[in-house]
RNA sequence: GGGCCCAUAGCUCAGCUCGGUUAGAGCGCACCCCUGAUAAGGGUGAGGCCGAUGGUUCAAGUCCAUCUGGGCCCA
């Protein structure tokens, strides 16, 4: 290494955790990512909301992505010049906390907690439990580079938060949009509490379960010996059969009952054979309508009989998919209760809140349990036609994973469907990524809008601030100054906690009685979609904040978000003031395994992220996650992809870099010292730096436009132009003297592309790209200290050179096609040749004048020249190009198709190259086709090698003279020449001292006449030609096509 | 039962918005090359009736319909 480096050396054999652990201590060192902020205080603001998580687990690979995004987009806009502000945020309260703790304890039924904890201990488990985790998910957080205000975070269950949060629902309650009902809700009988809808929509939610699938006999009321033959599921609701349904436009039929002689049975036509058999005896058909309104005698007798009850009504829900076509109608059920309602029947339920029976015999019986003894009964009192077994999807408790029941319960709602235009409205204005999502999945799930079911009667959450007094009148609590003046005491120290708050009693403002809160809390879906003003403790304090902060311009989590948070965010917002809290959303797919198999503990193909990062590291995951694949559909992910990810960009680009230095120390360059407008440099250094502009361009647009993939892709193209193309054919010119002007174009460029590559990859691989940047910015002394103070590279019309990119385009592919030519002659590319002969076609040819040098290097041939005599070697075919010529002749295009064929294509290439234009006839016209319109291929005429594609071609002259062999022979030397010093140990630059003999006189006169090249490319400063080597050399031999060469060397 | 997404090379995925007659990458595989980035790098090649069937069109991987298989969501 030369004493005049000034940069650090850069270890080929890098480790990519190892450098990002470093990184990290330098960052919180020198606290660039608080500088990164302060330095654009006062710039336009780029807003970005938190997801909370909740933290009473360790975060997962999937979290490791939405996190990845959340953070890519954030660092962008702040190199953009924007100022983006990141609070971090907990979620909570809510039941995965509580079932969490009831494990800890061991508790399985709710009235353990407060039987035998009490809710204060309880309530202060839940608290520890959230907090536990914490430094699990800042620990991950910093190490895969996600910059976010973790120090300064939300908590939803600060009291600021909670306050915050009865602000938005007293307003709600001042537009009379929250009440309280009577509805059936999924409701979990084990935690002992209503489900909302979007809980049901949590992955898992659905299984498949086997249920018994049964058909009742319904005697009706005045013709005993018929009866409706009534199908469900749930043999326990028939405890409670309030009403039997039928649909007004299915035609039933009146059959005779198979099992007992002499009576009858009424069901669905459609359904006779699947219910029945085949032998079927039919004695009436009529339509639905002829059944409504007539009377049964129900199964039990719990249900009172009553006015309007036991009768059948019309149902629009009745289909003939399943069952007989006769629905059984009890108050379990979304639409049963709309019937029960209908007939002002009052609701009788048979089954407690534990989800037990509550009526002889069958009391206090859980009533999954309950159903064989019901089927017993049923069957013993002849009213059983069939049981059989039932496979659906059902929906389970997310968290307990115990069958929901649907019951009807008096809850707390939001009359979210009131707003539902206002919903969807909000809606327009968010732009979704992928689009499909706003006005599909979300969209529906909007104008399908049902209220949010928002009490919970449970005890970890935000409490529902509503007071009752005994007279049944309701309070809603906006503050905790307003209640400290309902109560009469100063409540500005309470923790707004169960069971602290439940001992507040206020003065009903109404009839003056004392009211008492009601028992609930409040789903947690409500507080993380009240975050954008909870978080700065809206409107109690940072008014100002909130303003410049709402809405957000970007948030993003995973697709299963779009019922959870992406929901509740909308609604709470539109709720509040009218709009949607964020204008741009960017939705992400769920992790999957290799197989496509989602990852779970069960199956084992959990990848843990702090396993990766120690492996492959955070950089090689996050450029896997945003430049591999569409975000939003399933990603497979495993070790090797990872791996994958790491070797083809991160690899190579370090690669590149690490060239780079090792040859601007070896030659003391300094990138300051001289610029060299990019005019005046060669044409390979404009190209690159043309792609380089192209790529500026192209990954600033994707980003903007919440893109990541095509951004990535851009990128990752570039660095394989980078290395595989510009680096390689410019190699040579990094090791001439550093005065030389070409050497420092070519240092100057490489350098210009690896700090703006640096920062295009900044956002994506944020480790690696700072330790690039500083490195190759340390002698620059106003660079910032991090890329990540850096500002945006800019894109440049001085850079721009888009004809040039097109050449260099036309160049590499006649190159491959005279690779492909030496691979069919089997003539390695060691050998020179004389010449090559391209065939381009005229329009294009003057597209490679002067890069012909280049060509011929990369084949190694004498020289480059056009094809002529192209006739004898090649056949044309000419075919129209149909997108120009599809528009224009539309159902005629065949008949042009037919005239291209037909004609003589070494005439109609002849015209085009004379006349630019031919003529054909069509159906008996002339038309006139440019070359535009037509598509020359050539193809070689038999037994001649010629590598071609499309109108492009090149062949090879494969005659070796004895000079061209000789030469060979020489280069031939210096590769094992070269092969012996990296052998040996030495180092690039060392100097040697050459020995080299041979046994074959036509090996010597080759290594003689060409001994000036080889000792110069091997840096043999002493030669000993023909001698053999001493003793302490290494030496080796080769054999060339004359005969063997034997070599010795050591370090001069 | 309804809605949405997906189906392209052995594997992982682009391309489909806006139809054009020769469908692209990477991995893997075969063969080969390069050697002053070297426990790296590169090239060439084989490998596809673009899930199936109909339809629209001069022309369909691309648009439409139906179906099959997989996934997600809802009832």
């Amino acid at each position: 290494m030369s004493e005049r480096s000034i940069y650090t050396p850069v270890d080929a054999k890098v480790s990519f955790p190892a450098l990002e652990e470093a990184l990290i201590e330098r960052w919180r060192d020198e606290r660039i990512f608080e500088r990164s902020l302060e330095q654009r205080e006062g710039d336009a603001e780029w807003v970005f909301y938190e997801g909370p998580p909740t933290a009473n687990g360790r975060p997962g690979l999937h979290h490791v992505e939405a996190r990845t995004f959340k953070d890519f987009f954030c660092r962008f806009q702040a190199m953009r010049g924007r100022y983006v502000f990141r609070k971090a945020g907990w979620d909570c309260h809510g039941l995965p906390v509580e079932i969490e703790v009831e494990k800890e304890l061991g508790i399985t039924e709710k009235r353990q907690i407060e039987e035998e904890w009490g809710i204060e201990e309880f309530v202060k488990r839940c608290r520890e439990s959230v907090q536990r985790y914490v430094g699990d998910w800042d620990k991950l957080t910093e190490r895969i580079g996600f910059w976010i205000d973790l120090e300064d975070a939300y908590w939803t269950m600060s009291p600021e938060f909670v306050e915050s949060v009865w602000w938005i629902l007293k307003s709600i309650w001042d537009k009379g949009l929250l009440e309280e009902d009577f509805k059936v809700v999924p409701y979990c009988p084990r935690c002992g509490t209503a489900l909302s809808s979007h809980e049901l929509a949590q992955p898992g939610a659905y299984k498949d379960v086997h249920d018994p699938s049964i058909y009742v006999r319904f005697p009706l009321a005045d013709e005993p010996d018929v009866a409706l033959l009534v199908w469900t599921t749930t043999p326990w609701t028939l405890l409670s059969n309030t009403l039997a349904a039928a649909g007004e436009d299915i035609e039933y039929s009146k059959v005779a009952d198979p099992q007992l002689p002499g009576k009858f049975l009424i069901l669905a036509s459609a359904l006779t054979e699947k219910v029945l058999g085949e032998d079927i005896e039919v004695i009436d058909r009529f339509p639905g309508k002829d059944l409504i309104g007539r009377s049964y005698t129900p199964p039990f007798g719990y249900v009172p009989a009553a006015e309007g009850a036991h009768i059948v009504l019309a149902g629009d829900f009745v289909t003939t998919t399943d069952g007989s076509g006769l629905v059984h109608i009890a108050p379990y059920g979304v639409d049963d209760m709309t019937l029960i309602r209908g007939q002002n029947l009052e609701i009788t339920s048979t089954v407690d809140a534990s989800g037990k029976a509550t009526v002889d015999p069958f009391a206090g019986m859980w009533v999954k349990d309950a159903d064989r003894k019901i089927v017993e009964d049923l069957q013993s009192r002849g009213l059983m036609f069939k049981v059989e077994d039932y496979l659906h999807s059902y929906p389970h408790c997310w968290r307990c994973h115990t069958a929901l029941l649907y019951y009807p319960r008096k809850d707390w709602y939001v009359r979210t469907s009131q707003i539902r235009d206002q919903l969807q409205a909000s809606n327009e204005a968010v732009n979704w990524q992928p689009p499909t999502i706003k006005y599909g999945r979300f969209g529906d799930w909007l104008a399908n809008n049902v209220d949010w079911s928002l009490s919970r009667d449970r005890y970890w959450g935000t409490p529902l601030p509503i007071w009752r007094c005994e007279q049944g009148h309701h309070t809603c609590v906006g503050s905790f100054a307003e209640l400290s003046d309902l109560s009469g005491q100063d409540v500005s120290g309470l923790d707004p906690h169960r069971p602290y708050v439940d001992e507040i009693k206020i003065d009903c403002p109404r009839c003056t009685a004392t009211a008492q809160r009601v028992p609930f809390v409040i789903d947690t879906w409500f507080d993380s979609g009240s975050m954008p003003f909870g978080q700065w403790h809206y409107p109690f304090e940072n008014t100002g904040l909130f303003d410049k902060r709402f809405p957000a311009d970007f948030i993003s989590e995973a697709i299963d978000q779009t019922r959870g948070w992406f929901y509740s965010l909308l609604a709470v917002s539109t709720l509040v003031t009218g709009r949607s809290s964020y204008n741009n959303v960017v939705c992400l797919g769920h992790i999957v395994d290799e197989d496509g198999r989602k990852m779970s503990k069960s199956l084992g193909n959990v990848i843990d992220p702090w396993a990766v990062c120690n492996e492959q590291g955070a950089d090689a995951l996050r450029w896997l996650m945003l430049s591999g694949g569409s975000p939003w559909s399933a990603r497979r992910v495993s070790v090797s992809i990872i791996e994958e990810s790491l070797r083809k960009y991160l690899l190579t680009l370090w690669n590149t870099y690490s060239f780079w230095v090792t040859y601007a120390s070896l030659e003391g360059f300094d990138p300051t010292a001289q610029d060299i407008p990019i005019a005046e440099r060669p044409e390979m250094d404009r190209w690159i730096a043309a792609e380089l502009d192209d790529t500026i361009r192209v990954v600033t647009e994707a980003l903007e436009d919440f893109d990541a993939t095509t951004g990535g892709k851009r990128l990752d193209r570039f660095v394989d132009d980078l290395s595989n193309w510009y680096v390689r054919r410019s190699r040579r010119r990094f090791w001439r003297s550093g005065e030389d002007r070409d050497t420092q174009c070519a240092f100057q460029t490489l350098w210009e592309c690896l700090v703006t590559l640096s920062q295009l990859s900044a956002p994506f691989t944020p480790f690696v790209t700072d330790e690039i940047y500083m490195n190759l910015m340390r002698p620059v002394s106003e660079a910032p200290d991090s890329v990540h103070l850096s500002d945006w590279p800019v894109a440049s019309d001085d850079r721009r050179d888009d004809e040039l990119r097109q050449r260099m385009r036309l160049v590499r592919s006649l190159v491959g096609l005279g690779r492909a030519a030496r691979t069919d002659a089997k003539v390695k590319v060691r050998q020179p040749l004389q010449r090559a002969l391209v065939v381009i076609p005229p329009a294009e040819a003057g597209l490679v004048a002067g890069l012909e040098a280049l060509v011929a290097d990369e084949l190694n041939v004498k020289s480059v020249e056009p094809m002529t005599g192209i006739g004898e070697l090649v056949t044309y075919t000419v075919k129209p190009n149909f997108k120009t010529l599809g528009p224009r002749f539309g159902s005629r295009m065949r008949s042009v198709a037919q005239a291209i064929a037909s004609a003589d294509p070494e005439a109609l290439v002849d015209q085009l190259d004379n006349a630019g234009s031919v003529t054909v006839e069509v159906d008996g016209a002339s038309e006139t086709l440019t070359a535009g319109d037509l598509d020359v291929r050539i193809e070689g005429r038999a037994g001649f090698s010629l590598a071609r594609e499309g109108a492009y071609g090149v062949a090879l002259d494969l005659d070796i003279t004895d000079e061209l062999r000789a030469e060979g022979t020489a280069r031939e030397t210096i590769r094992a020449i070269q092969d012996l010093r990296r052998s040996s140990g030495l180092a690039v630059e060392d100097r040697i001292e050459l020995w080299i003999t041979w046994d074959d006189a036509e090996a010597g006169e080759a290594v003689r006449s060409h001994w000036q090249w080889i000792a110069g490319e091997v840096l043999a400063s002493t030669t000993h030609v023909g001698e053999d080597p001493l003793g302490d050399t290494s030496t080796d031999h080769i054999d060339t096509d004359h005969g063997r060469v034997v070599i010795g060397l050591r370090r001069a």
